[in-house]
DNA sequence: ATGGCCTAGGATCTAGGA
């Protein structure tokens, strides 16, 4: 069983990578971040041609999740705010960035979380307090589902060695102490990087700024994630990056990360 | 280098990304 993960950066400027890319590489769920699209205009019929369901969490121009799935998901949920309520989450749905839903017994959560522009931002605290609310929403999840499967576009490095060059990274957004203590925090209901479950190496990277032709020079960040509830980590087989999409031509600044269980 | 590029929306620029 495959999921992959992959931050499109507009599900209309990359259908063809991701129907060429779902050909090639025939994942039982593929979780998008940044569809920029609404809902009436996701394009539901190029998937459901090549075998996929399309479960879409979209608004106008930012942000986006959708779930892309060879088999029909159980219990798909959009927010935070069906497991935890309104009164908790208040603004924190408003923009469209968690969609979860079961695959046989393992529950699979496709997040985007907020960049933050700038250490400090305004942006940056809701970046810090949206953090807080997915601690909880995975907290109750696992007391309802032992298998967890938690990815998604993070926007954060947690260790130096996933930066290309760290100098500097304590004021960089992706790399800051707080909202690396933040996502620490989130891992501490029970999550591990399924990543590093197979390889401890620096020099491996999910994005690449498309300015300075940094792919071109590696200068690249692993902040794309898959993370595991124990009962998961012990069925994970193998996580790998597929640097291919990122080659072709008008890419998106991300490329898949794909985990493999038994 | 408060730089470099890309997308959507709506319009020849701004907001947002990371």
């Amino acid at each position: 069983m495959k999921v992959a993960t992959w931050n499109v950066n507009s599900i209309r400027s990359r259908l063809d990578h991701a129907t060429q890319w779902l050909q090639t590489n025939p994942v039982d769920v593929l979780c998008l971040q940044e569809t920029k699209v609404v809902n009436e205009t996701f394009p539901t019929a190029a998937f459901s041609e090549l075998g996929y369901i399309a479960y879409i969490h979209g608004q106008k121009s930012y942000n986006g999740v959708a779930l892309l799935s060879r088999q029909p998901l159980d219990k798909v949920q959009y927010g935070f705010a069906p497991v935890l309520g309104e009164d908790r989450v208040g603004d924190l749905d408003d923009q469209k960035r968690v969609i979860a839903g079961l695959w046989d017994d393992i529950y699979i959560v496709n997040l985007y979380v907020p960049n933050g522009s700038s250490v400090g931002s305004e942006k940056y605290e809701y970046k810090l307090r949206w953090l807080a609310c997915l601690k909880e929403y995975l907290a109750a999840l696992l007391t309802e589902h032992p298998n967890l499967n938690v990815c998604g576009d993070f926007n954060i490095a947690l260790e130096d060695k996933d930066i290309y060059n760290s100098e500097g990274k304590e004021k960089h957004i992706m790399s800051s102490p707080t909202e690396r203590e933040a996502l620490k925090e989130v891992m501490a209901v029970g999550l591990k990087d399924g990543f590093r479950l197979f390889n401890d190496e620096g020099g491996h990277f999910s994005w690449w700024d498309y300015r300075t032709a940094a792919f071109q020079r590696n200068m690249g960040w692993r902040i794309d994630h898959h993370y595991l509830s124990a009962g998961l980590s012990d069925r994970a087989l193998s996580c790998t990056i597929d640097l291919e999409p990122r080659r072709w031509e008008k890419p998106s600044d991300h490329t898949p990360v794909i985990m493999e269980y038994a």
